[in-house]
DNA sequence: CGTCATCAAGAAAACGTTTACTCAGAGCGG
DNA sequence: CCGCTCTGAGTAAACGTTTTCTTGATGACG
């Protein structure tokens, strides 16, 4: 029975005891704090962790607390500024509550999605979900009842899970409003992936502002996939266009800065020719030349509030009932839809702080 | 000891076991597609299951299986491009290997750092790690002894551990002998942070291929921090000196965009009056106008090489010994530096003026 | 001197799995 | 009908912890 220290193996709880010729309950009080150790056999048990270089097993512990201190993140992507943005203000309150984030991208489909849900089971106290897949039929099948969820930017509206999303709807119509107050009449819009939820709302918005506001004017709606080439080809369109529009509202930041690119190869100039307004307010928008007027998306806060949603279940799964908030984001207005005066300049956020 | 269903937790095998009336190892063989189990179990297993919403406890089974599938991610931050990209490179590996990722960025100083590496022992089959502050002793003694390791970017040059870093001496000394042969003369340096290893790198190619190809000309050196803020104010000082530079190479991109835009309030055109050239290649550098010349560090090529040698130290942990690999970045020409013709746009120039 | 609280420390159960071992019965050739 | 292999299924140990009980020792108090 006698098992003989491993080779490559690590040392764990048992090690640490015998070399410390106490049970393992003590070395457990020791490594805890807990109350009533021996001053005599604490020194003992912590010499012996040192030379063995002895760090718990947070598996085998969280199997007994039925704590991990870690929150799954699910995402459909990686790709882009929107997601690190994300990431960026769930890593914030994470830190501060000492947690760490189980990421995983994996799911293209929801098949894929419900196989990152299950493998997470165990590992996670509570999950933050962001993808167009989830139903309630699939969290039911795969979700293990009791555990703490929140829904991020997610089609499912059900009373059972938390929600949080943005409001694309609302920041659409504040945009159009915006340009329509700023003096311009044909204004275009470059439309994001029709299976995305979001590029539907700020469309919808459009429409629906674009006819309350100006019931004279024909909405002209271009397609495109929030990628800067397909901004690109429809600014080509447009600039190509007899009766071009004089303002160009794009689902996103990054289809208004290929629409920008395109524009100024075709000599017109922004927003002298033509107004351009994006999306999402990533923080390349504040940087191109002439500065992007968007909708602000608040992004890292839209995570932060999310994961902190998130605790509040997990601390009291019974007091706290599920919450629905969707975050209505605000119009920055910059020189690409016409301010007289650049605004000064000024990066809103730290920039990069390693290479 | 008949245990009731308790409220709120989660079906274990056991729930499972006892209502398709087998052992718990029947439950087992059937959830893991294992020889020898009849159909007719296999039947109700999986029906119990199913009525069950039963998912396995991941963390109990790496308990004994001794394989997490997840590899731990220890980072000093998650601010800026560079790190979006960093992970965006791991999560492509990790996806195509079904791997999850823990993430941890809970480490300004080597007290956290060693924390953050503690608690994900028994969590993870390996480490990636990149921060300032690891040296030999704190992984030494943090770290339980047989857990794979791949260091990024990180300034611990021993034999016991792979590394993997971006060659920022070479680097540099390309990008500086790029300028000087288009003819430039006077270059001027903005350097980042002090501590930063990466721009001590960058500094010392920049003096040393300064001294080697023009050895008549004294270098000129101006503080910075990799803001975008600290660029401006380098430039604006450099566009103030009555002996100006005729090209500046920046310690990064955004400190480069920094000098653009405080060049262009000065009336100074870029690439003109003086050429920017910056470091890093990050989105926007192709974005701005001028476009940027810059050196190309495959960021996320990093990442994905960072993980792929840790798996090779995963899944042969005796055969394979520690790499050290340095990824030389490219030069990438743009229009900042003063190509000729632009690759496409001849607008652009006039794009440059705008703001 | 007996009772009782107090304290330090050990024994053992529990968490939810996997898997080596065991075992009963079936099929079957000799 | 005896031993043999083969199959399907159960038993129990193991993974590395935490925590509840239990116990033995020590001393205080009546």
């Amino acid at each position: 029975m006698a098992r003989i220290a491993r080779g490559g193996s690590q040392a764990s709880i048992k090690d640490v005891a015998r070399k410390a010729r106490v049970s393992i309950a003590s070395v457990s009080r020791v490594m805890n704090d807990h109350d009533s150790v021996g001053a005599e056999t604490r020194e003992r048990v912590l010499a012996a962790v040192r030379s063995l270089h002895y760090v718990p097993h947070s598996g085998a512990r969280s199997l007994i607390t039925q704590r991990t201190n870690v929150v799954g993140v699910l995402l459909p992507d990686l790709h882009g500024e929107f997601f690190s943005e994300l990431i960026r203000g769930i890593d914030a309150v994470a830190r501060l509550r000492r947690l760490q984030l189980l990421l995983s991208s994996t799911h293209g489909d929801a098949a894929e999605l419900a196989v990152a849900i299950r493998t997470m089971r165990g590992r996670v106290d509570g999950l933050l979900v962001m993808s167009p897949h989830v139903d309630a039929a699939l969290l039911d099948k795969n979700l293990p009842s009791a555990l703490p969820i929140v829904l991020l930017n997610s089609p499912l509206e059900d009373a059972r899970h938390s929600t949080l999303t943005i409001d694309s709807y609302r920041g659409a119509r504040a945009m159009v409003s915006h340009l329509v107050g700023r003096g311009h009449r044909r204004i275009a819009h470059v439309a994001g992936p029709e299976l995305n939820l979001d590029a539907q709302e700020r469309l919808r918005g459009y429409r629906d502002e674009l006819a309350s506001s100006l019931p004279r004017v024909a909405p002209q709606v271009l397609p495109g996939n929030f990628s800067e080439k397909s901004g690109y080809l429809a600014g080509r369109l447009l600039a190509a266009q007899p009766d071009r529009p004089d303002a160009v509202f794009a689902a996103n930041d990054v289809i208004a800065v290929g629409c920008m690119v395109a524009f100024r190869e075709a000599g017109l100039r922004v927003p002298d020719d033509i107004a351009v307004a994006g999306f999402d307010d990533i923080p390349l928008a504040s940087l191109v030349s002439p500065a992007l007027t968007t909708v602000r998306v608040q992004i890292a806060d839209l995570g932060q509030s999310a994961l902190e949603q998130l605790l509040l279940s997990i601390e009291s799964p019974t007091r706290s009932r599920p919450v629905s908030r969707a975050l209505v984001p605000e119009v920055v207005v910059r020189e690409s839809c016409g301010v007289e005066k650049p605004p000064k300049r000024r990066s809103r956020r730290q920039a990069a702080r390693l290479p």
